[in-house]
Formats: C-alpha cells, sequence, structure tokens
RNA sequence: GCCGGGGUGGUGUAGUGGUCAGCACGGGGGCCUGUGGAGCCCCAGGCCCGGGUUCAAUUCCCGGCCCCGGCCCCA
C-alpha cells in the first residue's frame, strides 16, 4: 500500500530542485557573489522567519494576508517576504560594524509570500539583495545600479530594460504643494495603479490602430480591454447615480464630463466587425474619464490618511502630479521635461539636482542606455530616494527581475541610528527563467571525469585506493559501486558523462597498474598510478573544454 | 477574484464508447564470464476524484481537485 497520495503532494507553490535544476541556481548565485563580492560586498544571512509585526511595520496590517503567518508562544511570526527589513533591524540593533560605513551586505535567500502561483511566480523564491548601508550620496545610488546590471551582463542577459525614478522629488513636490506628509503614500499607490491602467489602454490603442484588419489583440487582451472599459463605465455610473440622488460630493456641473456611452457594451462587436476607430475613440474617452474621475474624487471627496483625517487635493495639483508622472525617457530629455515643470527652487529643486547627481554617477560607472521613468513607483513605502527597476520584456507578465531603490529613513524608523541606505533585491528564479529563455544556460557538468570500474570484488580493495588517490590529487572520480559487468559499466560511464574510465582488474592489481580508458576514442592504456594521473590530467586538459 | 489549456505506469507519450490500454526511457531479473559501451528475453508498474448519459465510460457530459498559462495584484 502506497501512502495517501495527498501527503506526497508539495504545497502549492513550491518546487523541488533536481540537481540539473539547482546546477542553473548554483550557476547564478556564483555570479552574484562573484560579482558582488568584487566590489567589496559581504554575505550575511539572516533567519527565515522573523516577528509578524517586523513586517507589517511598514508595509502595514494588510500585508498579512499576502504572508505565511503562524504563531508560537513568543507571539505571531511571519516567513520572510523579502530581505530588506531583516537587515534594517539588524543593523538598527546593532549587529554591524559601524565604524566600516559604508556597510556594504549581500545576502541571497528564499522568501515567502503567499501568492497565487503563476510562471515566474512561486510561494518559495530566492532573492539575492544589496544593501549600501551609510552613504547618502548619489555615487552610492550609482554603484548599487552598478551592480544590478553588472551582474545581468556577467550572467550574459541581454535586452533588459533599466529605469530609473525619484521619489525624493515627488514627495518634494506634493509637500511643497501642501499635501500632509503622512497623505503622500496614500496618493501614490492609487496614483501607480492609474498610471499603469492609462498606459493598458494606450497599449491597446496603439494596437488597434497599428494593424487595420485581423485580429490585433487576442482573445486575452480583449476580454482585458473590455473589462477596463466596464470596469470605468461602473465606477462612472455609481458616481452618476450619486449625482441624481444629491449624495454626491461633487458638482453637478461636471455631469458632461461622465455622460454614459452605450459604445461599451458593443465592443466586442465592434472588434470583430473590425470597427477599430471606434474602438480607439472609446478608448480615449474612457481614459479621459478615468482620470477625471479621479481627479474630482481627489479634489471633492478627499484623499483618507488618517482616522478621519482627509486631503481634498485641488485640481491643478491633480493635474500637475500627473503630468510629472507621465514625464518618462532617456535623461536628455526627461531631466529638462522636470526642470521646466517643477523649476529650481527650494525643496524640489535640490531633489532634482540631486536626482541629476545620482544619473550623472551612473555615467561614470558606465550605466547608459536607461529610462528616466517618474511612474515608477515601488511598492513598498520606504524608498525616499532614487528608485529603478529592472525587465526582462520577453517574460512576459512576470517580467521584472529586480528592483530597488533609496530607503534613509528605515533603519531609523526601526530604532536605529538615522543611515541612509540604498539596495535592491533580484528575483533570482527569474533570472534563472532569463537565463533558460535566452538560451545562456552553460552546459550542465557531468557528475564526474573519472569513472573507476573495479572488475571483480577481488580487486576492489586496490581499486577505492587508487581513487582515492586520484581524488587526492583533485580528480572529480567516482568508485563504481555496484558491482557490474565491465561492458554494463561503461555504459554507465559513458552516461554520467565522465571523460575517462579506469579500468581495474587482478592484471592492472599484480602489475600496480591502472588502465585509463578514453571513453570518447576508445583508446587504452596501462600506467603505473603517478604515470596515470599525469595522463589523466593531460586528457582532461587537452580535450574540450 | 476572473479567463483559457490540460490531467494515461516513476518520467515522456500513443490511443480507444466494448477484446489484453500501446510505445520509449527508467526500475528489477536473466542470457552474456576483461571493453559485444551492444543485443535478446522475462517481470513489476498506469487511464486524477465524484456524479451523470449508456447494456457498456479511460474515452461523451457536469462538478470537484490538481497542474500549466494569462488577467488583476505583487517581488
Amino acid at each position: 500500500m502506497g501512502l495517501e497520495k495527498s501527503i506526497l503532494r508539495l504545497p502549492r507553490g513550491l518546487r523541488d530542485f533536481p540537481p540539473e535544476e539547482m546546477a542553473k541556481f548554483s550557476y547564478v548565485e556564483n555570479k552574484i557573489r562573484r560579482v558582488l563580492e568584487l566590489y567589496g560586498y559581504q554575505e550575511v544571512r539572516t533567519p527565515i522567519f522573523e516577528r509578524f509585526d517586523l513586517f507589517a511595520l511598514r508595509s502595514g496590517e494588510e500585508i498579512r494576508s499576502r504572508m505565511f503567518v503562524f504563531s508560537t508562544d513568543e507571539g505571531e511570526m511571519a516567513l520572510r517576504p523579502e530581505v530588506t527589513a531583516p537587515i534594517a533591524r539588524m543593523v538598527a540593533t546593532g549587529k554591524l560594524d559601524l565604524s566600516k560605513k559604508p556597510l556594504k551586505i549581500y545576502y541571497i535567500g528564499p522568501c515567502y509570500r503567499y501568492d497565487e502561483p503563476q510562471a515566474g511566480r512561486y510561494r518559495e523564491f530566492w532573492q539575492a539583495g544589496v544593501e549600501l548601508i551609510g552613504s547618502p550620496y548619489p555615487e552610492a545610488d550609482a554603484e548599487v545600479i552598478r551592480l544590478a546590471t553588472r551582474v545581468l551582463e556577467e550572467l550574459g542577459l541581454e535586452g533588459y530594460v533599466l529605469r530609473i525614478g525619484d521619489m525624493a522629488v515627488i514627495r518634494a513636490f506634493l509637500t511643497q504643494e501642501g499635501v500632509p506628509e503622512e497623505a503622500v503614500n496614500r496618493i501614490i499607490g492609487p496614483l501607480d495603479v492609474l498610471t499603469s491602467s492609462l498606459d493598458k489602454l494606450r497599449m491597446y490603442r496603439e494596437k488597434l490602430s497599428e494593424a487595420n484588419s485581423g485580429r490585433p489583440l487576442g482573445p486575452d487582451k480583449l476580454s482585458d480591454l473590455i473589462r477596463r472599459c466596464d470596469e470605468i463605465r461602473r465606477l462612472k455610473e455609481e458616481e452618476l447615480l450619486k449625482m441624481d440622488a444629491g449624495e454626491s460630493l461633487i458638482p453637478k456641473a461636471y455631469e458632461g464630463l461622465l455622460e454614459p456611452d452605450p459604445r461599451v457594451y458593443r465592443l466586442k462587436e465592434l472588434y470583430e466587425e473590425g470597427s477599430f476607430d471606434e474602438i480607439c475613440d472609446v478608448l480615449d474617452k474612457k481614459a479621459e474619464e478615468l482620470v477625471v474621475l479621479t481627479k474630482l474624487r481627489w479634489a471633492y471627496y478627499g484623499v483618507e490618511y488618517g482616522p478621519g483625517q482627509t486631503y481634498k487635493m485641488p485640481e491643478e495639483v491633480f493635474d500637475k502630479l500627473m503630468e510629472l508622472m507621465s514625464i518618462s525617457g532617456p535623461g536628455d530629455e526627461a531631466l529638462p521635461a522636470l526642470e521646466k515643470l517643477l523649476g529650481r527652487s527650494g525643496q524640489v529643486g535640490q531633489a532634482l539636482s540631486r536626482f541629476e547627481e545620482a544619473l550623472k554617477a551612473l555615467s561614470w560607472f558606465g550605466v547608459e542606455g536607461f529610462t528616466v521613468d517618474m511612474s515608477i513607483v515601488r511598492g513598498l513605502e520606504y524608498y525616499t530616494g532614487t528608485v529603478f527597476e529592472i525587465d526582462f520584456p520577453f517574460l512576459g507578465a512576470q517580467k521584472q527581475v529586480c528592483g530597488g531603490g533609496r530607503y534613509d529613513k528605515l533603519v531609523e524608523e526601526f530604532g536605529g541610528p538615522s543611515l541612509p541606505a540604498v539596495g535592491f533585491a533580484f528575483g533570482v528564479d527569474r533570472l534563472v527563467l532569463a537565463l533558460e529563455r535566452s538560451g545562456k544556460v552553460p552546459p550542465a557538468r557531468p557528475r564526474c571525469d573519472v569513472y573507476v570500474i573495479p572488475i571483480s570484488e577481488e580487486v576492489l580493495d586496490y581499486a577505492i585506493r587508487a581513487s582515492e588517490q586520484l581524488r587526492s590529487s583533485g580528480l572529480r572520480t567516482e568508485v563504481s559501486l555496484s558491482r557490474r559487468k565491465l561492458r554494463e559499466e561503461l555504459s554507465i560511464a559513458d552516461k554520467l558523462g565522465a571523460r575517462l574510465a579506469i579500468i581495474i582488474g587482478p592484471r592492472e592489481a599484480e602489475e600496480g597498474k591502472l588502465t585509463v580508458r578514453d571513453l570518447e576514442t576508445r583508446e587504452q592504456v596501462s600506467l603505473p598510478l603517478k604515470e596515470a594521473i599525469r595522463h589523466v590530467k593531460a586528457a582532461l586538459a587537452g580535450g574540450k573544454t
């Protein structure tokens, strides 16, 4: 009787790593270690779980449902969803030698999130990250970004997209416009959702207007498009109903902007009959409505940011913020645009100059070809300055392999000294995926180079002693533990990928020799141990790779 | 939460409303006694679960579970 199948089943989103798979991971991890140590970073390790509150401190109670939480007699614990907070805890509690400031540390280890798995997303995933703690200067930001691109280069991965933004600029702008500090995070999050929705709508629009015939979208995309439009329609109609009932806070004067448009119900038909122009028109309208709706809500309902506290954003501020977030392009285009929009004075000007310096420092490190993108707002609230992301577009939905930025307040918020910091994390699984998809996985190394075959039991003694000698001289050697027949052993040696077999029978034992057989050429010679070792080394060095 | 595509020995697969569900690799055993890296022979092992349709379901239908993708969200 076998065991109940269900107890053997791996929990959802977890994976085993057989040797072939593990080899790819080790390859990536080793590359990462080598690059980071080249820059003087040292590896650390933190526990796999910590107090739940440590992770909730910054991200809020809401993330409970996205983590693995369990209770113990010491209170609630959570499997770590990321490693920045534990590192900050380590620093804040004085575990690191601050006289070596800036601290340069890195980690590679598993993290856990209670999410629905899909391609490139698992409940247990590996992160490799860097934290540079104690330098407030732009060259620190630049070095950290350089580390990330250097790892990708060393892995031979091409076609990545590096986008850089700056939270300090955005925060300074909002503060200058009179937005309360605590409200800033409440604004940035939803704004990110808004801009990414607009991006999607714009993308569909482009695809439709480029192709005049055929099916440019595919069923998945089409249904997403319809869903998004319908979502906007729903929001809009809710508001109109409220207006009719006199319950809306938005003045009736805006009613015209929110007028219903029956075409949303016919999007599928329109698509099937090829009326793409019509759909584009609907998309334009919907995008505009979404902006107006959000703007009006924020202006008249306000944004809640604490118990009983709301901030009502003036429409001009909203417009300017949208404009700021939409700035994107190469540095020599984006920076002038930023200056034009924000000016050079006050905190905003300072933040902008700081951002420029970071980008300039990046060029000293030889990093080119990035995009300035003010809309990248990393989900986590603790970022205070430069933020960046690296994507491989060919990975599809889970294309982001790296994300990071500056977090100058975190250590202090954990009760430690005031230490500015900048860091990032790689998704190791996704790096492996990217490597596979671009055919850059190095060929697997065979289990051993030399396979020793004792022909009979009497020579086991001699064969094993000889194997030990081979190993002592650095040769990766297996000695057969299977007592099989010679021809089967040869077949196995071949399958294992060994380059050479060493055959040992009574003859060899008697003469004190080893018969070395080249498994490719099938040539063989009998030599005394020392010479055999030399011969093997020459063969291994001489052959391919 | 939503939308697709799938579940056949350990792995990869073929196939069928009704005989014994086929093949490859892998596993176990045998012939073969130091290179015949092969070959041959034998053995073990499978239609995800539950309902329905039917004389008969692994096959058709429905539901569930699971896996794989995509959307949302995130890293």
